[in-house]
DNA sequence: TACTATTCCGTGAACGTTCACGGGAACGAT
DNA sequence: ATCGTTCCCGTGAACGTTCACGGAATAGTA
């Protein structure tokens, strides 16, 4: 039980502590002889470094910290995912956190990885104001974050091609013949969510479709949230025929609502989601979404935090990730019969 | 950039190292005034303790690591989320590591946590053996696990009742008047495999239904290892009319399997799955379930985890988690003529 | 031989905190 | 006045590791 230091390696094997570290962390100096000796003896006494106490004297502690709204939404694990495979490879460990949207409590989270000494953070899709994160980033480097323009030497940027995006699923929407199109979006204005609405009305509008206030609900980003912000607009806009949503949870949840109020989808109302989540494949009918790659935004995010661990002075450039458009069952040509719900 | 320190705060409020540490944990010999005093200069100066630093001396970091096998699999995310609500209002983080699955991973992370100074550790479903686990055991404490009966001291067990899960589906088919009922299970050979098996087929014999290895297939415990799986089953015996799936992917899975193969749900064939996440109540039909409380398991084991850190010395009994059977849209009555699949 | 360079290894200090101990001041009781 | 308590606070040591330095031994060169 109790814990074999450096020392008790150096007695074994007739060398100083100095040496051991050496022979750890090769760091030259020593001769291959006495190394051989030293990691015998390491493996038989199977010594492991105590990492705080590298920690207190290397500023290293070999963890970072992840930062996001909520676990439960299947977007996060997939990059977290992408985050540790990356993170393990270099032994790192990853600390997870849920903020649940809520700028106090990743205020806190922040302040606690901090004083954790992680060695950097990943956070994706920050709620903090512009002034908290300057603020924050002032103390701490360095920062990996997604979706948001923060003008830091401290920050680095892992931008999804969020007007794109919108773009593109208001471009099929018009190919389709659609007229009359909604946006559910999430009710935290959020960077994400304003270019992603930016992309799809200016698309549409460029095609002489309206898009404005009134065909827009908002609500919490989930499946709930999706559920009720479509029951209040198709109930205020039923002329409505194709639905834009902030994300898959949020598309999900207006697919049931439709099926609550007896709208067939895709004849009646077509739908598209954003970020490509497993589930998307799994539900019937399927559905269409704006594909973002997760576990690669995770690998990116990780990978960029360590080339910026290693040289601390660089300067890297934002990065950008590319979206495209999945066609499922959830979309299909305008049916001017079941466009205007004459059924 | 440079660290806050203990030394500064005291300068500040003109006292010594120890009486600020006495401040901040308040642990008595420390007249209000100059507490108060100190708090000021500590708010002042915006310190928090080096955690390194502290647990140097403590022998305690702060942190916990949870180990599971995918945090892609959305049984994960919802422990992980009561571990995770449990641990912040203790001022706890968590690290988060998947093991594929795989023994050796498992070794290494394990290993790697112990080196990161994790104050205990909580493995959902582990691969080890019941040799490395023990071992694993004898030089830490505290452990928790689940769905594993490995008794030693220093591990403390939370037990999801499988039997019964198997019981209630195994129960529910031959009420429903299916006779010819078939396993799709995990190939890795588990602890919960193997009593969600005997829980399903002990029933199934008690009311005089076969079961036999010759209606149990494997696969991996995801969606394309039970779409596998199904199918292959599915063709070997096309005259089931039931399958009792490992978990919801792969009951998922099956469904998808029983759609390519033209095979109607429930008419034809009636699912009932594991876990009871929440994709089993978005995809249609809806699957039915054994439903498990997956956030109380998360926050169970942090609980207890920390009972443990409390009272290293006490024996906890080991918990039991109760399940339920969810009767959604994938199971009905067996029809003669489907059941026949003359159709 | 004598000097320099190279190779290898050990010693004290430091990282920031808490623990165990000791001690001074104030107070009351004898 | 003396002693014992109580209350409050400070000092040295320790946690386990690496860094900066110094030094001994060996090899190479004039």
């Amino acid at each position: 039980m109790k814990q074999v230091t450096i020392n008790d390696v150096a007695k074994a094997a007739g060398v100083s502590r100095q040496t051991v570290s050496r022979a750890m962390n090769d760091k030259g100096e020593i001769s291959e002889e006495t190394k051989e000796r030293v990691l015998t003896a390491v493996r038989e006494l199977g010594y492991r470094p105590n990492r705080m106490a590298q920690s207190m004297v290397t500023r290293r502690t070999g963890t970072v910290g992840l930062v996001f709204s909520d676990i439960l939404n299947p977007f996060f694990p997939e990059v977290a995912r992408g985050v540790q495979d990356v993170a393990r490879e270099q032994e790192y460990n990853v600390f997870l956190c849920n903020t649940d949207d809520d700028p106090k409590v990743e205020t806190q989270i922040l302040q606690s990885l901090v004083a954790q000494g992680v060695d950097g953070i990943i956070i994706l899709g920050s709620c903090l104001g512009a002034k908290a994160l300057l603020e924050f980033a002032d103390t701490y480097h360095p920062i990996i974050m997604t979706n948001r323009f923060v003008n830091h030497l401290n920050i680095n940027q892992l931008i999804v091609d969020n007007v794109r995006g919108g773009a593109l699923a208001a471009e099929h929407f018009v190919q389709q013949g659609h007229q009359h199109v909604g946006i559910i979006t999430n009710e935290n204005v959020s960077y994400s969510r304003v270019r992603r609405i930016q992309g799809f009305c200016n698309t549409l509008l460029q095609y002489e479709v309206a898009c404005d206030d009134s065909v827009i609900e908002s609500g919490a980003p989930t499946l709930a949230g999706g559920y009720a912000a479509a029951k209040r607009l198709l109930t205020r806009q039923p002329q409505l025929t194709a639905l834009f949503a902030y994300n898959d949870l949020m598309a999900l949840g207006a697919m049931r609502a439709c099926r609550d109020m007896n709208l067939n989808i895709p004849e009646q109302v077509s739908i598209i989601g954003f970020d490509d989540i497993h589930l998307t494949s799994i539900v019937s009918p399927s559905l269409s979404s704006i594909r973002v790659d997760k576990y690669m935004i995770g690998v990116k995010a990780m990978t960029r935090l360590l080339e910026m661990l290693a040289r601390p002075d660089a300067e890297f450039p934002w990065q950008e990730m590319p979206v495209e458009l999945v066609l499922r069952e959830s979309t299909c040509l305008v049916n001017p019969q079941n466009g205007l719900k004459s059924s």
